[in-house]
DNA sequence: CTTGCAATAT
DNA sequence: CATATTGCAA
């Protein structure tokens, strides 16, 4: 899994959106309006030239930087997510156009599809047999961290597992995954509340080393972030980027923090890397109403990793 | 049918 | 310890 990540085309093949999906050349992709709202510098027309050429600084950007820190992307960070892409691939499977749900994925199959889930959880056939079962769930940061977001962007009100699971759109996440994990987190919250600040619980080592969520919101909340259904979107598509990234883009701003049940589409983007955070121009963007492409490049809201 | 919680199980 | 399950009362 890991090692295809040097296959350059890969990084721009996995989850982006295809040549249909995207706005020609030739039409504005931003009003004027919309591009100062969200602080887009005006576009300057671009030529299939300028495209070509920002995806190609984008690849040696990324080669130099991969080869470069390769090694001390070794640790945690980039385990840990490696683990949790295996997870949702693993979990995937095929359908991944909607349909069905992902709880019901009890792996239907016995033949292969074992090398992932041996790794995960191999154990005695005795009373395996057809008992498929999913493998544990791991909190990663990153699964935490958009865990928090969720949470704090609902109201205490609408925390609930269903809704969280549902926002926090990661596939094969189960409603008992989330009532699990926020009965733990409510619990460790109470906790804290208690005792401000005690000694650092050698345990909760993922809820203490992350800031608790500003925000949390009393009542049910609305305006931005969150459209007519009450429901926001913010798809977490960790398997769009080359994964040497993930560990670092959080917090990487791009243009404005962008709600209202819009996402940004984007074309062609340029990475850079500044400080460890990755920084992206788009050069090419449209705005999408968002639910409409798993595919797009990603969702953009404040505070999201790009 | 979903939640919240506590007790258990793995 | 971290998660998953289960049983029950809202």
């Amino acid at each position: 899994m890991v090692e295809e990540v040097n296959d350059d085309r890969l990084l721009w093949e996995v989850g982006l959106p295809g040549a249909d999906d995207l706005t020609p050349l030739t039409l504005q992709l931003i009003p004027a309006e919309l591009a100062s709202a969200f602080r887009i510098s005006p576009e300057s027309s671009k030529t299939m030239t300028d495209v070509n050429r920002a995806s190609h600084n984008t690849f040696s950007s990324l080669q130099r930087w991969h080869s470069q820190d390769m090694a001390s992307m070794n640790n945690s960070n980039f385990k840990a997510f490696g683990e949790e892409r295996i997870r949702e691939e693993t979990l995937t499977e095929k359908d991944e156009t909607d349909g069905s749900d992902p709880r019901k994925i009890r792996r239907v199959e016995s033949g292969d599809t074992e090398e992932a889930d041996s790794a995960i959880c191999n154990e005695d056939d005795s009373s395996a047999k057809t008992l498929n079962k999913r493998p544990r769930l791991v909190w990663t940061p990153q699964l935490h961290k958009r865990f928090i977001e969720v949470v704090a962007h609902l109201g205490i009100k609408n925390a609930v597992p269903k809704t969280i699971m549902q926002l926090m759109n990661v596939e094969g996440l189960t409603r008992e995954n989330v009532a699990s994990h926020l009965q733990k987190y409510r619990l460790y919250t109470k906790r804290m509340q208690g005792q401000p600040n005690e000694g650092p619980s050698l345990s909760d080592h993922l809820f203490n080393s992350m800031p608790e969520p500003q925000s949390l919101r009393e009542f049910g909340e609305s305006g931005h972030l969150c459209n007519t259904n009450g429901h926001m979107e913010m798809p977490y598509q960790p398997q769009m980027v080359a994964m040497p990234m993930m560990g670092m883009a959080n917090r990487g701003h791009v243009g404005m923090p962008i709600g209202y049940g819009v996402a940004l589409k984007a074309e062609t983007c340029q990475l850079s890397f500044d400080h460890g955070r990755i920084m992206a121009n788009i050069m090419r963007c449209s705005l999408v109403k968002s639910g409409t492409s798993r595919k797009a490049l990603g969702s953009i809201y404040p505070g999201d990793a790009f």
